[in-house]
DNA sequence: CAGCTGATCAACT
DNA sequence: GTTGATCAGCTGC
């Protein structure tokens, strides 16, 4: 049984807790009648205003980052490095830019057609490991931001449930920048699995 | 296995 | 002109 998460599920106040209740959820999309999907399997949480991590941090706004502040339940997707298209989940109301990255995702459908967007010849541990990764595998781009969520790219609970002991919060990755902000256990992954980025996710 | 580097663009100084 | 919510490929232990 698959129920695709409504708006309401977005919506809510608290971004950490909604990145915690992604891990274990899949992740479609459905372009030109072409269906991939994968298990979410790692997230981070990006808080706003007051977080310096976030590109909204201070309330700043630019036409890059205005979808963030759209209400919870659409697509925000940005270019990073010039190459990779990072995807994140929009999350609470309207001018409040709270959004949680998608960084790992372990595949479930399409894994031939995600196998050729990678370039690949042969399903492994890379594949969908890694924001650009998951991005790549399920043919995600900038063009797809501000897309709901509830159209060509939807997100959906198939009843898998985790233990919460295989659920681990840590620091997020690569944003040493942002000072005391990189401390916090906005991040989350589940235990062992092989298509969590970074070493050591036992 | 660790460490460096190129790719390449929007935002900021 | 510099810097990032990155990745893969190479170097040299």
């Amino acid at each position: 049984m698959m129920t695709k998460l409504p708006p309401v599920f977005f919506e809510r106040p608290d971004v950490v807790q909604v990145a915690r209740e992604l891990i274990g959820k899949i992740l479609l999309t459905r372009f030109d009648g072409i269906v991939t999907s994968g298990r979410i399997v790692e997230t981070e949480a990006y808080n706003g205003v007051v977080d310096r991590a976030s590109h909204a941090y201070k309330g700043r706004r630019t036409a890059r980052t205005e979808t963030m502040y759209s209400a919870g339940g659409v697509a925000y997707v940005y270019l990073c490095y010039g190459i990779h298209h990072l995807f994140n989940v929009v999350t609470n109301i309207k001018d409040v830019p709270h959004a949680v990255l998608i960084r790992g995702i372990e595949p479930v459908e399409g894994v031939e057609q995600m196998l050729d967007r990678m370039r690949k010849l042969k399903l492994d541990h890379t594949v969908g490991r890694g924001p650009g990764n998951v991005s790549r595998a399920l043919g995600i781009s900038t063009e797809h931001t501000g897309n709901s969520l509830q159209e060509e790219i939807s997100i959906w609970d198939d009843g898998f449930v985790l233990k919460p002991s295989d659920i681990i919060a840590s620091p997020r990755i690569g944003i040493d920048y942002a000072g005391e902000d990189a401390t916090l256990p906005y991040r989350f992954y589940q235990k062992g699995n092989r298509h969590v980025s970074g070493k050591g996710n036992k």
